[in-house]
Parts: C-alpha cells; structure tokens; sequence
DNA sequence: GATTCCGTTCAGTACGGACTGAACGCAGTA
DNA sequence: TACTGCGTTCAGTCCGTACTGAACGGAATC
C-alpha cells in the first residue's frame, strides 16, 4: 500500500477522474501512481502498493503503453516488467483528440449530410409531412452549424496543449 | 414509435452520445426526439415514440430542463405537460463548462497546491524520501502547467460557441 | 529437461446504475 | 366528496462491465 496521503490523495483523484471518463479507475490509479514514482515500479510492485490484482495491473498497463501514456522498461538483472509514466499529459491529450475524437466529428458531419437524403426518403414515403420534413432539415442545419464550430477548436487544440 | 428512419437514427445518435458521456442513454433520445419535433410532445407521447416507461421521461425531462436544454410549454385545454427541445446545443455546451467543468479544474487547481504541504509533511514524517519528495514536487509542476494550459481554453470556448 | 518465476488469459463474481411497474399525491371534474 | 387523469417517487430488477482468482504458457535458471 501507498504510504504517503499526498501521494494517495493524486491516485484517488486520477482513478475518479478516469471512471467518469468511462475508463476503468484501476487505469488511472496505476497511471498516477507511476506518474510519482521516481523509479520505474514493476507489475507486482503496483498491485500491491495499490491493493488490486495483478490480472487488473496487467490489462491496465496494456491499455496505458497502447496510448502512449507509460513506457516499459528494463531493469537489467531484474526478469519483471518495470513500469515508468511518461508525464506530457498534453501530448496525450491531443493524441486522443486526433486518433478519436476528431475521426468520430468528421464521421457524424458525412452521417449528418447523408441524413438530410433519408429524411426525404421518409417523406415521400409519407413517414414525415412536409412540416415536419422542412423542420428537420432546418434542425439539421443547426447541426452542422454546430459541428462546424467544434471543429474550428482543432488548430487551437494543437496550439495550445 | 417514431416511424422515421431519420428521426431514429439522430435519436439513436443521441442516446449513444449520451451513454458515451455517462448519462442516461434515454436523456439523449428524449432530446433527439424533441430536437426533431416541430410541435411541443406530451410526457406519454414521448414516453410511447420512444417505447420507454413514463417514469424514466419524467426523470430525463427534468434533467433536461434544469440544464436549460428543454422547455416546458403550456398547450391550451390540455391537462398534460408538454416538452420542446431548446435548440441552442452550442449555449449548452458553454453552460456546461461554466458550471461544471470550470469549477471542478479550478478547484483541482487549488488542491493541486495544497497537495505540496501534505507532500512536505509525508517528508518530514518519513512516508516520502527526500527524493520522491522532490520528485513529486517536480511533477505537481507539470501538472499545473497543464491546468494553465487547459483554462487558457475558457475565452477560447467562450468566443466560439 | 525439470523447476521456478513471471505475465497473460479467462470464467465467474460483484457492483453500480439505468430502467421498469406499481403505488402515491395532487389537481381538476362530476 | 368521490372520481378520474396526470406526473412523480420508490423499491426492485436487469444489464453492462470492472475486477478477481486460478489456470495457463513461456522464458530463464538449475
């Protein structure tokens, strides 16, 4: 276990801040706990100091070298995996914006735009009156209008972090 | 049931959106649905096109509303409550920095530095060496650099949306 | 080649939370 | 005052999923 409250304290927070990501917190637990840790920990040494299973530290470790976020390395004379965090938060950060969030934009704006067909398709169908037809499509171009603007973060987003 | 293959597609984006950022999926499509509906819908309309109990409209339509994302019109010589959709996602999104994202990082700002005083005291107390002391120390540095970077977004999303 | 020491995988459990159905409260209506 | 129609509340169920423990495989040591 972790003896040190200052250093709990960041690992709770870290945990809670990636369960309400939807990550596991067991993920952001060991991230934060090898993001203080002078020496690169290896797997057996972060569960026990954070209590969890050795199966949870493995997939998690998995999951954080998969995004970049910890390394591992070797500690020659020593057969276990070691751990160590790699601390450019902001470059993480802005791999996930490119790698997901940004793909996922420009998907919904091509379904958004292929939409418009549909819904006229469901009008001539009679599924939709015209009132209805005309009013989706204006909702629709608010929409896009919207996505329009989130995607003008981007530059900034890469500027800044 | 909604009989538009359009209207269903943007409600099931909805819903998805929703579940993504963990809230409850129906919120969304409760939303999804009155985004796309020119008339102001009753509680057991919603509840009946979207094949979800009354209950669970009652709940999502009151979340709906204290985000300001939903308003409740009066339909004359109708007893029943009636929902539209305020379209303005972009003011919703801006509220929801302001009011909830905003403060949880100025806080964690605040707790950030606080955190250094616990770390002296696991230091004196022997919990910390004096290298993970001044390990940590360095990279509580990172992270408020980070903090300062991440609030110098607030004009940015102000301007914008 | 046998053994020990790792890390991974997988089936099973535990848990949180969304959703439901029924009971309740409360207005309007007779 | 009884009754009906409406929305809310609450206990209970269901479902997704994070996490565990044990079995497995593989490499290094003897």
């Amino acid at each position: 276990m972790v003896d040190s409250r200052g250093r709990r304290s960041v690992i709770e927070a870290a945990g809670n801040l990636c369960r309400r990501v939807g990550l596991p917190r067991t993920v952001g637990q060991i991230y934060g706990l090898l993001f203080l840790s002078p020496r690169a920990l290896s797997l057996e040494s972060i569960a026990e100091q954070l209590g969890i299973s050795k199966a949870s530290v493995s997939t998690g470790t998995r999951q954080l070298a998969s995004w970049g976020a910890i390394r591992q390395v070797w500690v020659p004379g020593n057969r276990k995996d070691h751990f160590e965090a790699i601390p450019e938060i902001g470059g993480l950060i802005r791999n996930a914006y490119r790698q997901i969030l940004k793909p996922r934009l420009d998907a919904s704006q091509k379904r958004a735009a292929a939409l418009i067909e549909v819904l006229r398709q469901d009008y001539e169908t009679g599924a939709l009156t015209k009132e209805e037809f005309d009013f989706c499509c204006r909702r629709m171009h608010t929409l896009s209008r919207l996505q329009k603007g989130l995607q003008s973060f981007a530059p900034l987003l890469e500027q800044i972090l």
